[in-house]
DNA sequence: CTTGAATGATACGGAAGCGAAACGAATTGC
DNA sequence: GCAATTCGTTTCGCTTCCGTATCATTCAAG
């Protein structure tokens, strides 16, 4: 089932949504490390980095840097794959979860407020 | 009026701004950048630093800086106020007003391509 | 006038990001 | 076994951003 939305509600959206982010002392993650992060919270694992790399149609230090920002703040974790110690997977974590899951409640609220 | 939104549905939304955001080749703002040039295209003129700053609840060289790069990009303009020549108006440009539809619009077919 | 307040810009030191290239470790193919 | 490949990391030089503090300019009040 699809949602159906006019420009200035979208663009408020945006706004909002970009607004909040700001404003909130919440770790104020880039476009990357966000699309990264939600990635892997949407989809099914095994994460690697050579994979989202490809996903995001950029180059593998980009994943590797936003890994060591977005570890050191637990929103994601690193682990060596047993069966191929070449890959890193990359896993959820309980604080990362509730991010995630504060983040879509803050699009559902801006959603819900939106103007006619 | 107000657009109800579920979890999945507003995570999917957010990755799909973010994963466009990411993958073209359009200027990739920061989320401050984002917010400031929305609100200036949102509400109404005159938008000054000092009350982009507050709205942003960031500080001036913050302001100062994101007019900097998206000056650059020509999303926005600086004018000094001739009333009073301590103030800076910023104003909107037609490849600003652009870039801005074209947010729209992206945001408006993630959201019809959402599941469920 | 002159003083004080207000505005936006700039200087500074530091942190984090970027792409390209080089690197070590692990695996695969011969 | 040994070379070639694959994977993620690291290094390089560079750019951008950050907050604090300070600056020049402009206005307003006395």
């Amino acid at each position: 089932m699809s949602i159906e939305m006019k420009p200035l509600q979208a663009i408020t959206l945006l706004r909002d949504i970009a607004l909040s982010e700001v404003r909130d002392d919440a770790p104020d993650l880039t476009f990357r490390q966000m699309s990264i992060l939600l990635t892997v919270y949407l989809e099914a694992p095994p994460h690697m980095i050579r994979g989202l790399a490809a996903r995001l149609g950029v180059t593998k230090p980009v994943i590797t840097r936003a890994l060591d920002t977005m570890g050191a703040l637990k929103l994601v974790e690193r682990h060596r794959d047993p069966a191929d110690k070449r890959n890193v997977l990359i896993k959820r974590t309980v604080s990362g979860a509730l991010y995630v899951e504060r983040l879509g409640d803050l699009v559902i609220s801006k959603a819900r407020g939106l103007p006619r």
